[in-house]
DNA sequence: GTCCAGGGAATCA
DNA sequence: TGATTCCATGGA
């Protein structure tokens, strides 16, 4: 563990509220001065813009920081072609991107996303943040930075022993037993993260997903977007999606009623195989704007 | 007191 | 397959 810098410099798809407050990870937070401060694997980083550059700095294990950054932040990725050609579709995905333009879906890790999401059913953002911050506390390892103790997402051999009880105390509520029944299986091999990592079939890693305690259609399409997976092409329907479709494509005059088929239809024939990204500034814009 | 949150699972038709 | 209902918790 060694104190690292990265400067990025001049980068142009990348803004920090659209990054980390469109609802995809929960584990970074606004600091007094406008930067941000996250964890992901043992980096503990801060960022802050300076100028037109965007300066990390923090603790790392990997020996390069601006690799682990490059991977994180799906830096590889044209997002400026992937925004101009969303923007052709119509005048409302249009609207969505000139408002979401900074986001980045982050390669964020495969266990700590699956249990993030589920988590994350009937939940609310805030409250998602506050369990995994108590989930990381009790049960994953401490990271001392500036002063300040920052703690790892706990791995699944971390969570093995601990009881249902233990989950319900920590403020999980009826999630407890799933987060329980979810670490046992892929403690048990039943299913294999690895395996999951290295198959190209989606349709396959979905229905392997699906097996697990607590992971839905909704949950499962969320891991296969904002994981390292990171399958573009789903579009997980939470209840602002389909506030956000009904409004705009169905027009509906109950949109709890709104088939979810419909949806999906909608979203494929309209963003094919970028329908995920979509989806995502639809959440921001409906949600924030 | 009531409603809602990045839903899932059990139950029933 | 498709629709209903229940599930803890905390903030608005």
């Amino acid at each position: 563990m060694k104190e690292q810098q990265y400067i990025l410099k001049e980068p142009k798809t990348f803004h920090l509220k659209d990054i980390f407050e469109c609802g995809q990870c929960f584990r970074w937070n606004e600091q007094e001065d406008g930067s941000y401060t996250g964890i992901w694997k043992e980096n503990v980083v801060n960022v802050k813009k300076e100028g037109k550059d965007y300066v990390f700095s923090g603790i790392c294990k990997h020996e390069n920081l601006e690799e682990e950054i490059y991977t994180y932040f799906d830096l590889n990725r044209d997002y400026e072609r992937i925004k101009e050609e969303l923007s052709k579709k119509d005048k409302y995905m249009k609207t969505s991107i000139t408002y979401g333009k900074g986001i980045r879906i982050l390669n964020q890790d495969l266990w700590e996303t699956i249990i993030s999401f589920i988590i994350s059913a009937n939940n609310n953002i805030p409250r998602i943040k506050g369990i995994i911050e108590r989930l990381s506390k009790a049960y994953g390892k401490e990271i001392e930075w500036k002063g300040k103790i920052y703690y790892t997402f706990p791995t699944p051999e971390e969570l093995k022993d601990v009881t249902v009880k233990e989950y319900r105390d920590l403020g999980l509520g009826f999630r407890d037993i799933r987060l329980y029944e979810t670490t046992q299986m892929i403690l048990e091999g039943k299913v294999n993260l690895k395996e999951l990592e290295e198959n190209p079939n989606t349709m396959e890693v979905r229905e392997k997903l699906l097996t697990l305690s607590g992971v839905g259609p909704k949950v499962a399409d969320c891991i296969l977007l904002f994981s390292d997976l990171k399958r573009l092409e789903v579009f997980p329907i939470d209840v602002w999606v389909r506030r956000v479709m009904n409004d705009l494509y169905i027009q509906n005059k109950d949109e709890t009623k709104v088939n979810k088929k419909q949806i999906e239809k909608i979203a494929r024939e309209k963003f094919g195989d970028l329908a995920g990204l979509a989806q995502q500034y639809l959440f921001y814009w409906r949600r924030e704007a």
